[in-house]
DNA sequence: CCAAAAAAGGTGTATATACACATATTAACC
DNA sequence: GGTTAATATGTGTATATACACCTTTTTTGG
C-alpha cells in the first residue's frame, strides 16, 4: 500500500493547483472561451470583444475612462482590445470636446457586427445555462461581484 | 419620467455585459489576480506562476504533454509560461530519454523560490476564501469543472 | 493670467492564452 | 527494415491583461 500512497502524495500534489481558487476561476475562464468562441465563430467577434462593442453601443460616445469603469477592466487593457476593433473599421474613436477625452462610438459596419453576433451570444449563453444552471450562475455572478469589491479595497 | 427611462436603458445596454456568463467569470479572473498578485509580490512570484511551479513539482519529471493535461491549459500555454520561469533558472527543461519528451523539473532555486511563496498563497486563499465564502468557492468549484467538461465536448 | 494639480490617454514591456503550422522522434505495420 | 502513423514539442501570430512611465489638456488657486 506504500506504493499506491506515494502515487497518491504525488497525484496530490500536482493537482494542487486545483485547490486555488484563482485557479479555478481561470479554469472557468479558458473552459467558457472555448465555448463562447466556438458557438460565436462565425460572427468574426471574440467573445471578448463582444462585450466591449455592446458597452461602446450603449455608453453613446464616452471615452475610454468610461468604458474602463462600467467594464471593470484597466484603461490600458481596454486601450490595447479597442485595437483590432478600430483597425477592422467597427469602432471609430475620435477626440471629443474636451481633447483630451476621445469620443467612442461603434460604426455602421460595428453596428451591423454586433447585430450578427447577438443571436450567437445568446445560443452560447442559453446553451451554458442550461447546462451549467442558472442558479449555479447567480452564485458565480455574485462571487464575481464580491471579488471585485474585494480587490477594489471593499 | 420618459428622461429617466432613457437614461435606464442607456445604463442597462451598456451594462449587459454583467449578464455573460464568460464575461462574469472574467471579471473575476481579474480581480483575483489583483488579489493574489498583491499578497505574492514579495515572493517575485505571480498568482499565476506558483500553480505551475507545484505542478511541476508534483510530476517529477514529467513532459509538457502531462502538464498540460493535469492544469486543463492548451500545451502551447504552458510552453510560453515556462519561458521566464526557465530563464530566472527557477525550472529546467532537459531532454528524457524518449527525445521527443522534455524532462521538466524544479531547480534548488524553484523548489526555494516555491517554498518562500507557499505561506503568501495560503494567505491570499485563506482571505479569499473567508471573505467570499467556502461554500461558494465550492460552487465556482464545481462550475469550473463543468464548464471543462462542456468545453471538451461532455 | 499663470503655475501647479488633476484628468484623460498612449506606449513600452511582460505575462497569459491558444490556433495554425512546422519539426523531430518514436512506434506500427506490411 | 523502411514507409507511415502517431506522439511530443516548438514557433508565428494574435488577442487579453495590467504595471510603470510619459504626454497632452483641462482645471484650480493665487
Amino acid at each position: 500500500m506504500s506504493g499506491d500512497s506515494d502515487e497518491l502524495d504525488m497525484n496530490t500534489l500536482a493537482e494542487m493547483p486545483h485547490q486555488c481558487v484563482f485557479f479555478n476561476v481561470r479554469k472557468a475562464s479558458r473552459a467558457l472561451a472555448q465555448i463562447y468562441g466556438e458557438e460565436m465563430r462565425s460572427s468574426g467577434l471574440r467573445g471578448t470583444q463582444y462585450p466591449l462593442l455592446v458597452a461602446i453601443s450603449g455608453l453613446g460616445g464616452e471615452g475610454i475612462g468610461a468604458l474602463s469603469q462600467v467594464l471593470v477592466t484597466d484603461r490600458t487593457t481596454i486601450t490595447r482590445n479597442l485595437r483590432p476593433l478600430i483597425e477592422r473599421g467597427l469602432v471609430e474613436n475620435v477626440a471629443g470636446p474636451d481633447r483630451r477625452k476621445r469620443a467612442l462610438r461603434l460604426t455602421r459596419k460595428g453596428r451591423i457586427a454586433v447585430n450578427r453576433a447577438y443571436p450567437l451570444w445568446v445560443k452560447a449563453q442559453e446553451r451554458v445555462l442550461g447546462e451549467l444552471g442558472r442558479e449555479r450562475f447567480e452564485v458565480v455572478k455574485s462571487f464575481a461581484d464580491d471579488a471585485v469589491s474585494m480587490a477594489q479595497g471593499g
